[in-house]
DNA sequence: CGAAGATGTGGACGCTGTCAAGATGTTTCT
DNA sequence: AGAAACATCTTGACAGCGTCCACATCTTCG
């Protein structure tokens, strides 16, 4: 393969460049054209590989849903054989843990989410999905008898809601202020570890 | 007032117009000449009032933080006499049915929120002072004895955040889908609900 | 070999945010 | 009242942006 005219694997250095551009700008800061600099190629090269800008900042969207997809699957099939409520708290962590290490990808994923209205669009499916293994635990609690049957849809939108506003919250710089004598992980215990005394009273 | 050069009230009618976009196209979608434009004045008249882009659309972020401060104040001091627990429900109602029933100021404060890192900024000293009561509400709960005083922080943060995540999801077209048979009122209900009762356990 | 497709280039277009210079009202000070 | 200072708005210019188009180059496959 020559490397002069074809780049070779345009598509990865187009998202981790945009990985670079969120991680020193935001996510407003992305332009189709800065990235198709930092890959090396020219300014409309991108449009082979992702149509238009939304399409490039989509699919790094959705890379980021399935990195956290595979975490929440992984963290759920781990604990199969431990408590419900080990189990939930485990969940809690892998989804901030994520969401705090990966801040560039996490962004973009709420960003997303606030721009594409379309409940098919893949990124969305990917969100969907990646959320299923906490549906299934927070079905299995239901049948534990802690929270009654007719609040299960509210509990499961409470959990989703409570690990994603508190990421969000942290990614946009609203918390850590309130938590410099935290480590991310001390404070990512803190949090799981009160949800969970809430949710399980002894 | 001669209505031919000077406008009268060209920082309100900004302002609104940026509802309007946002309401039309998402907060993404709003520009600074295209304001300018429905506000029947050129291109360039926005800088006397707001300086630049940021500072339009933080002007509207504000503006959002403002009422809703101004609803979770009038709430508190109105269910002063209630217990802690109808109290809190107040509050995250109050909390919902703005963040649904003002969709455009509430995607451009969380928009807002990202790409603003500066945690004294105007819009991040607005949106620390609307979440005062309900770190006052927390305070009087935890001296009930109901969540312990070491858990405090964590707790005031994940019901911040709870309520901020429902709000975004909702906001983002996440949760509509699985509650079609609701109205936004009987979500919020439900929602507020679950929360008290797991909270408040009988 | 040659056609078809995938990938990358360069230039053009209209739109955008920002700036500078000047025009037009309004207020304030003398 | 008059002038000076100020606030507000316009016009024109500029570079950067996303998108589209025609074309160049490389790969694949009939």
């Amino acid at each position: 393969m020559s490397d002069s005219y074809h780049h070779g694997d345009l598509a990865n250095a187009l998202l981790e460049a945009v990985g670079e551009i969120v991680t020193e700008r935001g996510a407003s800061g992305v332009t189709l054209r800065e990235a198709a600099r930092r890959a090396g190629v020219s300014h409309s090269a991108p449009s082979h590989h992702f149509g238009d800008k939304d399409g490039l900042m989509e699919a790094f969207g959705i890379q980021g849903w399935e990195m956290l997809s595979e975490r929440l699957r992984t963290t759920f099939l781990e604990t199969e054989a431990q408590t419900h409520r080990l189990r939930l708290e485990a969940m809690g962590r892998a989804y901030l843990h994520f969401a705090m290490g990966q801040p560039a990808h996490y962004e973009m994923m709420m960003r997303m989410m606030d721009d594409c209205e379309d409940p098919l669009a893949p990124i969305n499916q990917a969100a969907e999905t990646a959320f299923m293994p906490l549906a299934l635990l927070v079905g299995q609690i239901v049948q534990d008898g802690i929270i009654p049957e007719h609040r299960a849809r509210y509990f499961a939108s409470i959990l989703w809601g409570t690990v994603h506003g508190i990421a969000h919250l942290w990614e946009s710089d609203r918390l850590p202020r309130f938590y410099e004598d935290h480590t991310p992980e001390a404070f990512v215990d803190g949090i799981v570890g009160t949800m969970s005394s809430v949710i399980f009273p002894e």
